[in-house]
DNA sequence: CTGTTAGCGCTTTCAC
DNA sequence: GTGAAAGCGCTAACAG
């Protein structure tokens, strides 16, 4: 049934049922109750096709996860996104995912009001233009600091550093100077980078403290942990860029009959959900997806209905600590 | 830009644009070839709001995951929401994400041509309706089998029980012979009154098998562990109905000072990417998470786009033996 | 092979 | 406070 057929049922025009149903004040309270009631009691329900047609609004958002960030994990995603789902139907927006980088058919491109990108590619003002619709579509992007690359969007900033600093200061507080920390591709540099101050900040050497490089998957982690706790001088804990990595270097300790935390320390970093599959317990810098995912979403929402300026905010990460984490062997 | 702006760009009618874009074949192929091109070079896309209405295809499907079910994890929501969401791309289709199961205004509904729904609630004739906006929805539902609650429906049933089987038979030619099942729930009474046949296949003696029910987190399965493991004839494997529920298993053990396998065998199900964070590694039963989800997307595009009749399909389980099984102590 | 045009279901301006 | 009608951008039927 659509809006005449639904009118005729009424003796209305289909202008007022329109009005009434779109909740416009030119409408008396008993016709529009009526409309209301009748629409429930026949079933009659607008075409959302039609409404976007129309009003050029598509009350559609599209979280995009693309699959080119070393630190993008497939196990916070579900966090993130029930967070922005909840946030976009909240308000009335319906949300279509994509996870793969296949190419689209560009020709073809599902319009939609806002975009929400986990950790963009860098974007040329030409690749926006097509990205956004010539600008008709908001964006968002959440990444780490000094992710600007997509022309103006609003960018969440989810900044490690507070977490990394609290992680290496608690640890050095637990007596631990040699170190190891496991980063994880390219953003890793980030902390390597910032290990001098780190180390300062925390009283460490940061001659004592390591940096290995590893991949994304347990295995990465695993074998990172192996190597370095062979070493002759091998640290006292472990520090790694992913809860993975951190799982796959208790693996490794367990495997060489080290006990955690008594013999190493570890410590991992994203608080994902699989953590509680975890023992001992981990220690872990916490990301606090849910925020990020709901802020994201009240961001991008903002822009369309609200015009609002692209912005940038900054997250902060903090220490959970659990049972992964102990005194300084002798 | 739309369609006739760019037409006039090419001194063409709207009919042959558009035809080119929708490759019909009654248009020459330099002139598609030009159409094609010139689309490319001056940013041209058709509108799919606007083509939606016109042909009433949404090219849309809604991933529905509703949080009704015992058994229903995050843990592996992302595993088939990829394999939905790149089989539904590769057909065109875009996808829709609904994760909650908040009341929806049935008047401003997305209008979808197809439905994936995971572990559906029971559903009348009426329910149906709304949900398929008279029928013209195409839905399949991604459940345990029996679970027929959607009139008109495909099924992926997710049948368990050959992989249970294995499970049994597995522990029993390992020697085993006290059990305990920590089952999640309603769903599973299914083990909870297969267990006489399931024990007469494997060998055992159904005495000897006690179920224990828990819920659906790691400290559920930690309670039910603790509790099994402590009794004066404590079983020597313990087999979980969810991996999450053997990761709280194998932390109950652990903190008992018991070692897995050594002292006890503990099998999960499920194959959730999370077991790689788990040590000892899992042996567990896999649901093939990608495939039903590849399937179910398949099941409902045949329905859509080619008129396929509702169908029944069972999938299999298999048991993957890794490390955190092995043979009965004395 | 290409052009013209009606109309998908709705919202909104303009009359009344 | 309500009705009539234009038109969003596209596709498909029809005409040539």
């Amino acid at each position: 049934m659509n809006i005449s057929e639904f009118a005729k049922h009424l003796n209305l025009s289909t202008g007022t049922v329109s009005r009434a149903l779109n909740n416009r004040a030119e409408v008396s309270p008993e016709t529009r109750q009526m409309i209301l009631a009748k629409a429930e009691e026949l079933g009659y329900s607008r075409d959302a096709t039609a409404r976007r047609l129309k009003t050029g609004k598509n009350r559609l958002i599209r979280l995009e996860c693309l699959e080119n960030s070393e630190v993008l994990s497939d196990f916070y995603l579900v966090e993130l996104a029930r967070a922005v789902e909840h946030a976009a139907h909240a308000s009335g927006y319906d949300l279509l995912l994509r996870l793969s980088s296949q190419r689209r058919n560009q020709l073809d491109s599902q319009p939609v009001d806002g975009l929400i990108i986990l950790y963009a590619p860098v974007m040329t003002e030409h690749d926006y233009q097509i990205l956004t619709n010539n600008g008709s579509t908001s964006v968002v992007v959440i990444s780490e600091p000094g992710f600007q690359n997509v022309p103006h969007a609003s960018y969440i900033h989810i900044d490690i550093m507070p977490g990394v600093q609290e992680a290496f200061s608690y640890l050095a507080s637990l007596g631990h100077k040699r170190i190891a920390y496991i980063s994880s591709g390219s953003p890793g540099r980030s902390v390597r980078e910032a290990l001098p101050k780190l180390c300062g900040d925390a009283g460490l050497d940061s001659q004592d403290v390591v940096v290995v490089d590893a991949g994304i998957a347990v295995e990465d982690g695993y074998r990172a942990a192996m190597q370095v706790l062979q070493m002759p001088d091998r640290p006292t804990a472990l520090f790694a860029r992913t809860d993975v990595l951190a799982a796959g270097a208790i693996k490794a300790a367990y495997r060489l009959g080290l006990s955690v935390p008594k013999d190493v320390s570890i410590i991992g970093h994203d608080n994902i959900d699989a953590c509680a599959l975890i023992y001992p317990s981990l220690t872990t810098v916490a990301i606090d997806f849910p925020e990020a995912g709901a802020l994201a979403t009240k961001t991008v929402l903002g822009m369309i209905d609200d015009n609002c300026e692209p912005s940038v905010v900054t997250l902060s990460t903090h220490l959970i600590v659990r049972e992964s984490t102990g005194p300084c062997p002798k």
